[in-house]
DNA sequence: GCACATGATTGAACGGTGTTCAATTATTTT
DNA sequence: AAAATAATTGAACACCGTTCAATCATGTGC
């Protein structure tokens, strides 16, 4: 043991970041503990506790990472798409795929609580609004007649109700069948709230 | 101590619950544990386990009455309106309301996961579905020209989006102001959605 | 009125948890 | 080679959920 500059503290951060995210992919949220984790990477929980201010903070940092890649993702796929349309119907799908391959690690991003009175700081506050922010980029070119504060709206709301499904859908508490009735629930939802935004006359 | 016959099971387990709840309210949920129950009610743990199976079960009992409570309030709220669509509207606006008031309970219903693969008994399953018929039933008088089916994929959505938007709302990753602005959200949700699903004649 | 059986209640015990921090050990500097 | 420095440990603390042998109050039969 004691394997001093084995590693840098920001290489252990992400030796210990990854486990994390193995350990809960496989196991759950509930399957994580900092003396599992430490033991993944072969150290002990002190080190862990060098790195991370706590476990809250470590489960930020896997949350923000979610976040990225969910973000990346839907960019991605958008990529495929030039009609406006289609551009953010793919958002509301890229999203119930990504929760629907990593239902654990979506989970934690929504589950996670900060102690009483605490709220997230502000780097991570800037990855939520980020995919807000995505939301709205694609409604704008549907919404012209809208004033930015609609859209902005529209876009709170559209992509609440995505996650509202979502949410339903990964406990259970939605009685549709397969991810594949989740889409179509997802696709109601959109086009038809769209349709009552944007108008009748389309 | 051993006060034997001082409270029937099923006392006991009342107590408990109500014990329960006050402490989930008023810390959260994660401020709740076995121990901290058993002396609210001046008894110990074991006695707990000997009325509830474990922590989950009690939890799945507290949730369940949540649900009871959330479904007589939309009811009772809902009887002010005659009209249709204020009826529909109202329900959203209770479930908000409701939220809003008793946030650590209303989460516990949706943040509470069972050991893997395990899911929720029947009854408990019932309480969710009712209330998805609740908003099914209010829905219907408003789409006399769709199908049952349709009616129960709308009434989803729309229940999902309702539920997302609280879900955002209390873990404050929506930036809006207050609970009125959630309720314009909401309002902006269910209407434009209607408006899409129901048809442009209206 | 008394012993016995019954079943309600306890509380210690087990293996886990997050978190802290004095002690140890490896490296760098002098 | 000695001293200073920094990385790493792991025992300790106070909690957690859960179990279950031991205890104690009660109701029953004599």
């Amino acid at each position: 043991m004691a394997r001093r500059n084995d590693h840098s503290r920001d290489e252990i951060k992400e030796m210990a970041l990854a486990a994390a995210e193995k350990i809960i992919s496989t196991e759950g949220a509930k399957g994580m503990s900092a003396r599992k984790v430490a033991a993944a990477i072969g150290y002990t929980v002190g080190t862990l506790y060098l790195v991370f201010d706590n476990l809250d903070d470590l489960i930020l940092h896997i949350n923000a990472r979610t976040l990225d890649r969910l973000h990346d993702l839907m960019l991605e796929e958008q990529a495929g798409h030039s009609d406006p349309m289609a551009r953010l119907l793919q958002l509301g799908h890229s999203y119930i795929r990504f929760a629907d391959r990593e239902p654990h690690r979506w989970e934690l991003v929504f589950e996670h609580r900060l102690p009483e009175g605490q709220q997230p700081p502000d780097w991570f506050r800037e990855k939520v609004a980020r995919m807000f922010a995505l939301v709205e980029a694609s409604l704008e070119p549907l919404a012209a007649n809208r004033s930015a504060d609609e859209i902005k709206q529209a876009a709170a709301a559209l992509w609440s109700g995505v996650h509202g499904i979502c949410i339903l859908a990964i406990s259970k508490q939605l009685d549709v069948a397969g991810v594949d009735s989740v889409q179509d629930l997802t696709h109601s939802l959109m086009s038809h709230y769209l349709k009552g935004f944007v108008g009748c006359n389309f």
